[in-house]
DNA sequence: AATATTGTTCGTAATTTTGCGAACAACAAA
DNA sequence: TTTGTTGTTCGCAAAATTACGAACAATATT
């Protein structure tokens, strides 16, 4: 048998793209941190965290929860947002996964 | 003293936030993946194992090296591009802390 | 039925991103 | 000096992102 075959990634590129992209602007980080340090909490708790419009947070919530980082829940008339356990957890073996590719390099068979 | 105040985060958001912009791009992410598995390599090689022109490569390039991922050197007349290792960890350990702090919440002083 | 509360969606504008070919710069070789 | 090699930069077009106010939907309250 021929050697040294490139090691394969244990995460996928273009998901770790998606979640990397979601993440990529400072307010929705922010949204992230403010979610991440509380069970849940309603859009309007979110917003008023922010210097922002209601309708831009929307949109900004929209994006994370499309990307899996988050998940809401209507409680009539409120909605309750909090973030996607399961995602969270494949999103965070993923960077270090990817992060840790570094040094890796080939792995020899036999 | 009062009681219960919110941990602090022990990482940026804003460069976590520019780190995560650089990564939220497929090609870009592909461009990391080959670096990391290498020591170094020139911008051909990496021209070559991607379906784009190379202008847009090169703008790739230029982005992960302003968000201080990767680093260029000239090899006259080749460019040699590699890992920013000390970024990396860096961007590394923000990713780590900033998915760890969910579930930390509060830190109680005395 | 009219009002109030809570968020989402729509339409729009401004900006940024993405991608390309062509032109260019720097240097080595013929 | 001309030619070739290697990448970057420029100029442009198309698409996506960001942000906002206004309109709307769903429900509860008066």
């Amino acid at each position: 048998m021929s050697c040294c075959k490139k090691n394969e990634n244990s995460f996928n590129e273009e998901q770790l793209a998606r979640f990397a992209k979601a993440m990529g602007h400072p307010t929705r980080i922010e949204i992230l941190c403010f979610l991440a340090s509380m069970d849940s909490c309603y859009f309007g708790d979110i917003h008023q965290e922010l210097p922002i419009a209601k309708a831009t947070v929307s949109q900004h919530l929209k994006e994370l929860k499309e990307a899996g980082l988050i998940q809401g829940e209507i409680e009539t008339p409120k909605v309750k947002y909090c973030i996607n356990r399961e995602n969270w957890e494949k999103a965070k073996t993923y960077f270090a996964s990817f992060f840790d590719t570094l040094n890796e390099k080939t792995i020899c068979c036999k």
